[in-house]
DNA sequence: TTTT
DNA sequence: TTTT
C-alpha cells in the first residue's frame, strides 16, 4: 500500500556529538534535539519541548561531529523509524528519527564546556561557511548523472 | 530559539477507531498507523514498517470514526510530542504524533470483522465523497476573515 | 546562508505522460498535477485547484510513463525550482517542482482514452502492486553501504 | 479526490517588507525569498537559486513586518497557490507560496540600505527574542479549546 | 493548457 | 500490541 514518512524539525542539539563507527567503517552517532514548540493549551500559549533522538550515518554524521556542539541550531529532515529490542525477554520499541538531511542553521548555539572558547567559536565559523556551501546528506541524493 | 516541527505519514489503520471524549466534550482518539518503508539495508531492499501512535482531536478525531477503519489508508500531517508520565517513581516517555490534519486516501483499505460488508464499502465510498469535499483539520485553518 | 526546499503534493494527472530522453540517454518527464485544496475565502469554503508542472528524472520518469495516466492519483516530494529563459530578449522564469521521490497512491485515476479497458486497469494493479513494493526516487536514496 | 499541498522554505528575504492593507483592512504582505540549494548538475555541484514570491497575511505580515528585512533568514511553511489573471484578452498565471506560517531563524540578515545600522540590528535582536516566544501563523492554529 |  |  501507499505509504510516505518524512519529517522536518528545527530545533537544538541537546548534547554533544559522540561519534561511532559500525562493522564496515561507517560513522554513525545519535544526537538528542529539543524541539520547543509554543502550543495552546486550554487557552493559554505553553511552551512545550520535544526530545527526539536522532541518527545520523555516514557523512552527515561526521559533518555533525565537525561542526556541532550542545546548543546547536540545526534542521533535519528525515524519517521515523521504531526500534525495538527484547530485554529479559520483554519487548521494547522507541520511535526515533533517522536524520536524512542536515542543514546548520545561523542561530547561537555552541555553548558547551569551558576551554578553548576560540577554537570551539571558529569552529561555528567554519560550520557557517560550511553551512553556505552545502547541506549534508547522508543519503546521496541527485545521483551523478541526473541533471538538475 | 527557532524551532519546527512538521511529519507528514501516509500508512495504514493497525486498527478500528475508539472515540473518547475529555471534560470539555471534545473527541479525541489515539489511532494507531502502519507505514511501510522500503528501505536498503546492506545492499539489498527489505519492507521497514514503522508503527506510529496519532492523537487526533475535535473534529478530526469524529471524522476518522466517522470514516475510517482497521486497514483504511490514510494521509496525517502533524507534529511529534513526547509524552511523559510516571509511574512507581519512574519516569517514562513516549514519542507520538499530534495529528493536526487528516487525508483519507482512495486506498483499499477498510475490511475488519465479518458482516455486512456491504454498508462498510458504501462507509467507505462516503468517506471518499467526503474525502474529495474537504480534508479535516483540527487546527482550524485560514481563519474566517482571511481572504485565501 | 541556510536554505531549506521541500514540497510534498498530492493530486491528479492532469494529462497523460509524455517520456523523453535527453542527451545522456536520460529519461525525462514533465507532469501535470492539479492539487484541489479547499479553502476558506471570505467566510466560505471554496475549492482552489493549483496545477503544477513537475519535473521527473530517470527511473522516476519511466515508472511514471509505465503506470500513470491522466486523473491518477499521485504524491510528489520534491522541491521548487525556477525555470529561467530568454526570449525576443526578454528574460522569463517560471516556478515548477523536481519531484525527487513519486508515491502512486490507490485513488481512482487511469481512465484516458478509449480501448482495451482491460489491460488498462490491469495496469493499474500492477501498478499498485507496484506501489506496494516501493515508491521511486530518482535521487537515489541510502547509499548501499548504509544499513538503515 | 485525496490532495495534498505543503511547502517548507527556508531562504532570505530579497526585499524589505512592504506591508498593505485589503479592504477588510487585513494586512498582507508579498516577500521575496531566495533559497539557495547546492544540486548536482552533471557531475558537479552548483549553486541554483530559486526564487520565490510568498503571501503572507494578517498578524503574519505584521510580524514579519515588524521584525524582518532584506537579507533576513526566514522559515516558511505554506502551500503553493496558482495566482491567474487577465491582461490585453490573455490568461496569465504564476505559482506562488501561501505563507501560512512563519518562523524567523537566527542567521545573519537584516542589512539592507544605509544609515541607523545600531538600531537595525537591535531590531534585529528583537526579532530573536520574539522568535524564541512564538512562531506566527496566520492560520490560528490549535483552536482554544484543543488541550493540546 | 488542465485533474477529481 | 499491530496495517497493506
Amino acid at each position: 500500500m501507499a505509504s510516505f514518512n518524512r519529517v522536518v524539525l528545527l530545533g537544538n542539539l541537546t548534547r554533544d556529538i559522540e561519534l561511532r563507527y559500525v562493522g564496515s567503517g561507517m560513522a554513525v552517532t545519535d544526537i538528542g534535539l529539543a524541539v520547543n514548540d509554543r502550543v495552546k493549551r486550554n487557552d493559554q500559549w505553553t511552551e512545550e519541548t520535544t526530545f527526539v533522538d536522532i541518527t545520523l550515518w555516514g557523512r552527515t554524521a561526521e559533518v555533525a561531529n565537525e561542526y556541532l556542539s550542545k546548543g546547536s541550531s540545526v534542521l533535519i529532515e528525515g524519517r521515523l523509524k521504531l526500534d525495538t529490542w527484547e530485554k529479559d525477554g520483554q519487548k521494547h520499541s522507541k520511535l526515533k528519527v533517522i536524520g536524512e538531511r542536515m542543514q546548520m542553521v545561523g542561530g547561537r548555539g555552541g555553548g558547551g564546556g569551558g576551554g578553548g572558547g576560540g577554537s570551539r567559536s571558529s569552529a561555528r565559523d567554519e560550520s557557517q561557511e560550511y553551512a553556505s556551501e552545502a547541506a549534508v546528506s547522508s543519503s546521496s541524493p541527485p545521483s551523478d548523472e541526473i541533471p538538475f
